[in-house]
DNA sequence: CACACGGATCGATCAACGGC
DNA sequence: GCCGTTGATCGATCCGTGTG
């Protein structure tokens, strides 16, 4: 893929909107009381709905198959999605993450091992949020991709006598997987799958892959980019800033867990047809994100498409510890004279403390300055800068009485007491430097008088 | 709504260094 | 040689934020 192309993908704003789904004809609403410990999957395949939209989808169960393990059977759906389709205003093609060291960084350790194959995308929808071990996954989304597009399996709970058996068909997937992507799953879906797996005494092997939780580095590269607006790093925020989705008439998550046990009543599948295509599009945000965040790191600063995206960037290389390129990403982010000021002080502020880090004394101060120049004078940052040039001048370059006025700046912003001792411990010092320093001048002013 | 995680912040500590 | 300062690091704590 050439870099232009993934550019102007970047910086596209054009909003795609999802088209509705073709609307089958509406049927005849019957009611099966569904077997604690069975399910009538006839029935199920084609049952009532609460809401009117929801009695014109279809039972996204129509096409399902049984899957058999050695617990019983779940239902599984399966979708390609191929080279030519699109997600938002990226080509499935251009999907397919390859696993190298861009993850290792985006993950902030190696969980790339030597020869990795197969990235799972994998995404639960539950029956609630507490994450307990009443909580339960009645659909297990994953992916991966290859050449020819996006490949997606959701594993679904037709009864919860079931889900010993969609715990061990997860976990023949998850076996032949490399490598784990999620978004928010090092909180949220691992533990799930664990804790479930542990009560039905089902080793999943998900907690033992190396596991990129896509949220961290997600609010790193773009929470400061405000591609959100807010600054809000939900999936479905991220989605519409970099994916330019907006999703038309999506199951809110509150609403999922209640599906579900509507259609546990009732035996009612079409109102879940909402939550198996929330779901798809949870999995193609994810592995667009993820491609996203891969490529960035791979091709650094000249693909990144704006200040915020550039101090991201240098934040993720700063934690890997990729020093030179982390501050080749802040010195872009800083000098960027469109971008907001806040990110640019911050981006400053971040070039000194590497400097200083380094020993490069001369280059930190000039940071400092910058610093000083964007950052309002009563943010933690001024006072911070304030501080540093205040020792800089005292230590380094020796003059008294500009560290004097940085010291008054300081003391005159300083937010807590501790703070206030500290600054007026280093005045007291400075006005004793300076007037020995000035008895001393008088004395050899006097001197040299004399002779 | 529960829960866990990451970050920001602050204070304590310690080694290294320089001034007097 | 003593003493003060700097800068790095570590741990505790708090707060904001993501998941269905």
């Amino acid at each position: 893929m050439d870099l232009s192309r993934f550019r102007d993908a970047a910086r596209q704003t054009r909003r795609v909107v999802v088209p509705p789904r073709a609307v089958p004809p509406a049927r005849e609403l019957v009611y099966v009381p569904v077997d604690a410990d069975g399910y009538p999957l006839d029935q199920v395949r084609s049952w009532c709905a609460e809401s009117e939209d929801d009695q014109l989808a279809s039972s996204p169960l129509e096409d399902a198959r049984d899957v058999s393990t050695a617990y019983g059977s779940c239902l599984v759906v399966e979708r390609d999605y191929l080279i030519d389709e699109r997600h938002g205003c990226w080509s499935c093609a251009d999907l397919h993450v390859e696993p190298d060291d861009a993850l290792d960084v985006l993950a902030g350790k190696a969980i790339t091992r030597a020869q990795p194959q197969r990235v799972l995308y994998v995404d639960l929808e539950t029956t609630g949020l507490s994450g307990g071990a009443g909580t339960v996954p009645f659909l297990v989304g994953c992916a991966w991709t290859d050449a020819e597009g996006v490949h997606l399996r959701q594993f679904f709970l037709p009864s919860f006598s079931a889900e010993r058996a969609l715990l061990a068909a997860v976990a023949d997937l998850v076996g032949e997987a490399d490598c784990l992507v999620t978004f928010n799953g090092r909180t949220f879906d691992v533990p799930v799958i664990e804790v479930r797996g542990a009560f039905h005494r089902v080793a999943v092997p998900l907690c033992d892959l190396p596991h990129l939780d896509m949220l961290p580095p997600a609010r790193q590269l773009w929470r400061s980019a405000s591609v959100a607006g807010d600054g809000s790093c939900r999936l479905m925020a991220l989605e519409e800033a970099l994916v330019g989705l907006t999703r038309e008439g999506d199951v809110p998550g509150w609403e999922i867990p209640g599906r579900y046990f509507a259609f546990i009543r009732h035996g009612d599948a079409r109102a879940l047809e909402a939550v198996f295509h929330h779901n798809r599009c949870d999995l193609l945000t994810l592995a667009a994100l993820t491609a996203r965040a891969r490529f960035l790191v791979r091709h650094g600063l000249e693909a990144t498409a704006s200040t915020g995206e550039r101090f991201g960037l240098a934040r993720l290389y700063h934690r890997a510890g990729r020093l030179e390129q982390a501050e080749a990403c802040y010195r872009a982010a800083a000098d960027d004279s469109e971008g907001k000021p806040s990110i640019r002080g911050a981006a400053w502020r971040a070039v000194a403390l590497l400097c200083r880090r380094a020993r490069r004394y001369a280059e930190a101060t000039v940071a400092w300055e910058q610093v000083l120049a964007l950052e309002p004078e009563e943010t933690p940052s001024a006072r911070e800068a304030r501080e540093a040039l205040a020792i800089h001048h005292e230590h380094r370059a020796r003059n008294l009485e500009r560290a004097r006025a940085h010291a008054e700046h300081a003391l005159a912003i300083a937010a807590s007491a501790a703070q206030r001792a500290g600054v007026a411990h280093r005045l007291a010092r400075l006005d004793k430097k300076i007037a020995r320093q000035a008895s001393s001048l008088t004395g050899r002013f006097w001197e040299l008088g004399e002779t």
